[in-house]
DNA sequence: GACTTGGGTGACACCGTTGTCCTAAGGGTC
DNA sequence: GACCCTTAGGACAACGGTGTCACCCAAGTC
C-alpha cells in the first residue's frame, strides 16, 4: 500500500507509462488485457501499476472507451432475503469479471420505475441489466431496453417467457412436486394459499397444485384455495378461513415461507398441532424456514445461483451458441412441518 | 418520451445547447442549478432537455468535475433485512439530492475488505462512504480512508465512537429499558444471549442488561448468560442451556430478534409455553418479530431512519455546525411473548 | 534482393462534461 | 460622459482514459 504520490495526486495512466518507460497506450493495453505487448513490457507495466497503487479511473474508462464496465441490477421484492440473495450472486459473478454492480433497490412499488430505470441507463451507462421480478415483467421497461439497445436478463420473468435471455425455476413442476410429496403423505384435503396477483409465479404454482390434485384424481375443491399476498398476515388470514371450514384442510401449502409462517401462527393461537394436526409447506427456503417453528418443509429455489446465471448470461458473449435460456433445478426440503396425516 | 434522435446517438450538451440557442456552459449551469441564468434561458434549457430526452454523463460530470455525484455504501452483515433497510435509507436520501448509490454488498468476512474498498473508492470515486458495522471498525479501513481525506459515516461505530461523523442508538440503554421492562413484569431470573462477540453492540447490550439488574438490586448471575452468535440456531442452544438449569429463567432476553427465535423454537421443543411459563424478548424489530409465533416484545432500531440520517450528514456541508453525531432513539415494543411470570 | 506480412508500439484525436477566464451589457456614481 | 461594478453568457482547455491509424522491424515469399 506504499506510494510515491501525496494524497491528492492520485497516480494516471501517464504516471505508470513515464516510469515503466512506454507510452500510455502499452499501459492502456495491459489494463484491459489486450493482445500486441511484449511479456517483458506486460510484466514491467503489471509491477509499476502494483507499486505506485494504480487505479483506472472508471470514468474516464467509460467516457473514452463506451463501455462502463458496470452493470445494474434492477430489483424490488417484499422479501429482503430474496434481494440480498440475488445482489449477493449477481455480485459474486461481476467480481470475477472485474466488473462493478449497480444496485437499485426500490422500495415497494414506486410509481416511477420506467423514469428511475431510463435515469440509470442514461447516466450510468451500465453494459447490461439484470432485472428482478416484478420489474422484469413491466413491458413499458422492456420496450425501453429494447429500443435503446441495452442487453438485460430476466429473472423469473411471468411474461413473454420464452422472449430474451432468462434464468428461471419451474414454478408450476416445483408446486407440482410439493403437492405430490403432501399426497405421498396420505394427504387428500389440502390447501393452497396462492401469492400475490402481480407475481407471475403465483398462478404458475396454483397450476402445479391443481395438476398435482388431478394427476391423482383428487377433486379439486375451490374451497380449499384462498388468495394471499406473499406475506405472513396474509397467510395468517387465510389459515384461519381454511380452518375455519366445515371440513378443514389436513394439510396447507403456501406459496412462499412467510404465508407458510402465518399459516404456523393460526395454528398455534388455534391450538392445532403442527404437523400431528395439520402439515404445512412453504416454498422459498429462506431464512424463514428454519427461523419459525417447527422447521418448514418447503421448495428451495436456488436464488444466488439463478442471479450468478444470469449475471453469466450478461457478460458471456451471446454469439457462441449458449442457451439464451437457463432452467435452474428447485428441490423440495421435508423438514418438520409436515407428516402424514393423523388416522381419525 | 419522444425523441427525434436515432437509438445510437444519445442526446449530448452541446445538443441541448444547439437547439435552445445557447452555449454549452450555460446548459451546464442549468444542470448543476447554479447562478448567472435569466430565468427565461433557464426554463428553455430545461423544456429542451426534457423534449429530446437529455441525461447527463455521469463518467464525464465525474470527469471533469471532480465529483461523482455517486455515495458508497459498505454493509457486510448476516442480516439481509438489516443490509436491505440501510440500503432503503442511503438510497431515498441519495434520491432527494440526485445522487446515487454504489451499494457494495459483501459475503460475510472477505478477507479483502480493505482491497475491495480501495478499489472501490479509487475506481469509482465516490464523494463519500457510509460505513455499516462490522466494515466501520476496521481500523486499517478507517486509517485508509482518513489518508485519502475520503468523507465517511460510520453506522453504529463501536471503535473510537467518538471520532469522526456516526449515527448510533443506545444499545446500553436500549439493553437497558427491555431489561427493566421484564423486571417491572415481575421477572428476577432473567436469561440473556449475548451477541456475536465481533460486534460492539453485543457488549453494549450485555452491559444494559447487568445495569438494569443492578439498578434494581437483582443479583447477577453467570449462569443466566449465554453466548451466542446472533442466529436463530445460537439462540436455539443457548436457551437448551438456560431451560436444563436447575432454576431455570422466568423471562430470556435475546440480543437478537434471531436468536430470540431460536429461544422460542427451544422451549415450543420442550413444551414451554410462552409467555405463561417463559417471556422471551428480542432486539431489532425486523421481519421475524412478527413471522414467529408468538410475536415477539423487541427493541425497534429505527435502522431506515439512521442510514438516511447518516447519509444526510455525508451530503450536507459539514461547516454549517450541525452536530457530527446523531443518536436515534429506540422503543421497547411488547408484543405477545412477554407477560408476567407464572405464580408458583 | 525486393516485396509482402503481421506483431509490437506509439502519436494523437476524441469521449461529454465542468472549471477558468474573458467579454459584453446594463446600471449606478461622480 | 467616463468610470466602475455586477450580472449574464461564451470560448477554450482540461479531466484520464480508449480508438484509430501510422510506423517500425523481423520473418517469410517469390
Amino acid at each position: 500500500m506504499s506510494t510515491a504520490f501525496p494524497d491528492s495526486a492520485r497516480p494516471t495512466i501517464r504516471d505508470v507509462a513515464r516510469i515503466a518507460g512506454v507510452s500510455i497506450k502499452t499501459v492502456s493495453r495491459v489494463i484491459n488485457d489486450q493482445q500486441y505487448v511484449s511479456a517483458d513490457k506486460r510484466e514491467r507495466v503489471r509491477q509499476v501499476m502494483a507499486e505506485i497503487g494504480f487505479q483506472p479511473s472508471q470514468a474516464a474508462r467509460a467516457l473514452a472507451g463506451h463501455k462502463s464496465h458496470q452493470i445494474a441490477l434492477i430489483c424490488d421484492n417484499p422479501n429482503p432475503w430474496y434481494v440480498y440473495e440475488i445482489q449477493l450472486g449477481v455480485r459474486e459473478r461481476c467480481a470475477r469479471d472485474k466488473i462493478r454492480m449497480i444496485a437499485q433497490p426500490y422500495d415497494r412499488a414506486s410509481p416511477t420505475l420506467l423514469e428511475d430505470i431510463v435515469a440509470l441507463v442514461d447516466q450510468a451507462h451500465p453494459d447490461g441489466l439484470v432485472l428482478a421480478p416484478p420489474a422484469c415483467d413491466d413491458a413499458r421497461v422492456l420496450a425501453e431496453l429494447n429500443r435503446r439497445g441495452i442487453p438485460f436478463v430476466r429473472l423469473q420473468p411471468g411474461l413473454r417467457i420464452d422472449e430474451g435471455p432468462a434464468v428461471m425455476i419451474d414454478n408450476e413442476r416445483a408446486a407440482f412436486d410439493m403437492t405430490t410429496h403432501l399426497l405421498g403423505l396420505g394427504h387428500r384435503r389440502i390447501g393452497f394459499v396462492v401469492g400475490d396477483r402481480s407475481y407471475a409465479a403465483s398462478g404458475q404454482r396454483l397450476a402445479g397444485y391443481i395438476g398435482a390434485l388431478g394427476e391423482q384424481a383428487v377433486a379439486i375443491d375451490l374451497d380449499l384455495i384462498r388468495q394471499g399476498r406473499f406475506d405472513v398476515r396474509s397467510g395468517e388470514a387465510a389459515a384461519d378461513e381454511l380452518l375455519s371450514l366445515p371440513e378443514p384442510p389436513t394439510a396447507i401449502f403456501a406459496s412462499s415461507d412467510d404465508m407458510a409462517a402465518g399459516v404456523l401462527a393460526a395454528a398455534h393461537r388455534r391450538g392445532v398441532r403442527v404437523p400431528d394436526a395439520l402439515s404445512v409447506a412453504g416454498f422459498d427456503d429462506g431464512p424463514t424456514a428454519t427461523i419459525v417453528w417447527p422447521a418448514l418443509t418447503t421448495v428451495r429455489q436456488p436464488v444466488r445461483a439463478m442471479a450468478d446465471a444470469a449475471t453469466d448470461m450478461l457478460l458471456t458473449p451471446p454469439d457462441d451458441g449458449a442457451a439464451r435460456q437457463r432452467r435452474l433445478t428447485h428441490e423440495v426440503i421435508v423438514r418438520a412441518s409436515s407428516a402424514p396425516p393423523a388416522v381419525d
